[in-house]
DNA sequence: TTGTATGCGTTATCAG
DNA sequence: CTGATAACGCATACAA
């Protein structure tokens, strides 16, 4: 088992002392040309390799950052955290990740103990249950870059990077206009998260812009899952003037509203049409492919990471971003009708 | 923002040393429990947090694992995050993640960059390109615990975790031929791997224990995607003595053919039935659903944790541990034929 | 330009 | 049982 070398070996092995290797190592404009490269060279000819903890621990920086999300393995997350690894990971950083599991509390226990690793920024989408917000102050107080993506919480001091909502809302619904339906049905799955409130409001201005009356029949909230879709649609159904399409705000309960309607007999997209959101991979290997909102995880994720590495730069001033992204429709089978004109994917 | 506490302002506090504290807070034995609970107040009251860095520096331990995986937002690999994160997390450990891209060279990159953070473990899936295991014996040489899963590549001192492919080939194949299926073809991907090896082996051990003659013709190497798998079905049904089944080591190459078969208005199951390996998410929303291999890649997770700990309790001797878990056949519509009397999921 | 000394927060060793 | 001190590896203020 090798030892681990460390600029004292190196500096005894040149007859200098380590204060100076570590000089010629960080590039310190103090130090003669000769000696930088000499030390460059037998560093690299031991094979030396920075001890990143007495580094923190001189510094106060891991070099790690704190990713956290409710579940890994949800695409929409895990495409997230691949963007922010590949933009971080070349820049010499860490990623860590923690599951909340949509507890608030294991929330506030991961900011902790994330705090408590000293990692040097905060990467989140927050938990659905998540009321409190002084677990996030305590991250602003302990001058921890923070940015929310997706699901945030507003606040002083955070920077965010999102997609535009309501655009998605809003093109999914004028989309739905515009293939011929005007009984359109809206799936939300809670009004209290931003998220869903400004896709619901998107579509409510879509309605409004083409002269369509807002229909509070239409509005039914239920779970991200395949039975709430199912439960959805025959609760629509059973309305004296039963809506002919839906925008839901999840990709499950768009698929269960499929489900529901071919057991019914109802033909998609011709007799009731169906937009998602969210592109899970799902939606494009159905048979009958679902039109849905391309949020662009991986770029978000990419983005996310961008913006902590703006914040590492200035560390002094306190920068506080927003960045948001356009969603992108795509059209697909489920929303195709004859009578439309859309580029079909 | 607040100063970090250490156990020097708590002795401070308490008019008595460092050391003391240290020991007080550790369990030491020889220290009186008056002191030992006064401290454990104080140390409470004053919100007193262990720094990371300086017991790492000191023990060399960094109480983070490195986990290698070829792509994280892949549904496999992020559920055995998933269960990685799980174990791992409630033991004071934190997961860093770490992706090739499926490029040999930036696994060893990677590998050398968690060793230089000194992780106290590394959990990685091989990519498949990787030919050279030199950075495995480094690992191995740093004293570091190495666990393999899923994707493995056999050497010793090494861990590893996988599932029984032989008995997922062989499973499915064997259902094929329960359902009444006697032309069965398999698809594969890199007979050079481990994993697609033992699948191809399972798969021709039921067809010698049911005397069914093992054909070459049969057998196609394919990609992992679905342009693979329609291109297959197309090859398939030139032969002569066409397959009327196919079991592919892969999902996404099963969904290929399945589209195909559409596309030829060839019956699915009835005229040819399709068995896939992964049970990725997508596998049971297509409409006509996909029977699959399931790896519970969760509990693979989970496990390959639990070993990682195993090895963690033992640092003096060499555990070399080989845990197999069982795959579960998930019989669906691609291969319910009326024949069977198989549980329909 | 380089060397010396110190501290980052802990724990281990040695005294007492 | 507790105190003093050194050491982990590095970076820097100060001195030379």
């Amino acid at each position: 088992m090798k030892e681990k070398v460390t600029i004292y070996d190196i500096a005894k092995a040149l007859n200098i002392t380590a204060a100076t290797v570590s000089r010629a190592l960080n590039n310190n404009p103090k130090i003669s040309e000769a000696t930088k490269t000499l030390v460059m060279e037998t560093a690299k000819k031991m094979n030396y390799e920075q001890n990143r903890f007495a580094l923190a621990l001189k510094s106060g920086k891991s070099h790690n950052v704190g990713v956290i999300v409710p579940f890994i393995n949800r695409n929409f997350f895990s495409s997230i955290i691949r963007g922010i690894e590949e933009e971080l990971y070349p820049k010499g950083y860490h990623v860590i990740i923690c599951q909340t599991h949509e507890d608030a509390k294991k929330e506030e226990e991961t900011v902790q103990n994330l705090l408590n690793a000293q990692v040097d920024g905060i990467l989140m989408s927050v938990s659905k249950t998540t009321q409190q917000v002084r677990h996030f102050k305590k991250i602003l107080k302990s001058n921890t870059p923070l940015v929310f993506f997706d699901r945030i919480k507003e606040m002083d001091g955070v920077s965010t990077v999102t997609i535009n909502d309501f655009q998605g809302g809003y093109m999914a619904t004028k989309h739905l206009i515009d293939v011929g339906c005007t009984r359109i049905a809206h799936a939300t799955v809670d009004l209290a998260l931003p998220i869903y409130k400004h896709r619901f409001e998107g579509y409510k201005q879509a309605l409004e812009d083409h002269d369509i009356a807002y229909n509070d029949d239409y509005l039914i909230t239920t779970k991200s899952d395949i039975d709430a879709g199912e439960k959805a649609i025959k609760k629509l159904l059973k309305l004296k003037n039963a809506p002919d399409a839906i925008f839901s705000a999840s990709d499950y309960a768009a698929l269960g509203a499929i489900q529901q309607l071919n057991v019914l007999g109802i033909k998609v997209p011709d007799d009731f049409a169906v937009v998602g959101f969210s592109n899970e991979p799902f939606t494009q290997f159905m048979e009958l492919s679902m039109s849905t909102v391309d949020q662009s995880p991986v770029e978000m994720g990419k983005t996310a990471a961008r913006v902590f590495l703006e914040q590492m730069k200035e560390p002094n001033l306190k920068i506080m971003k927003k960045v948001e992204l356009s969603p992108e429709l795509i059209v697909r089978k489920s929303s195709s009708k004859l009578t439309a004109n859309n580029k079909q994917i």
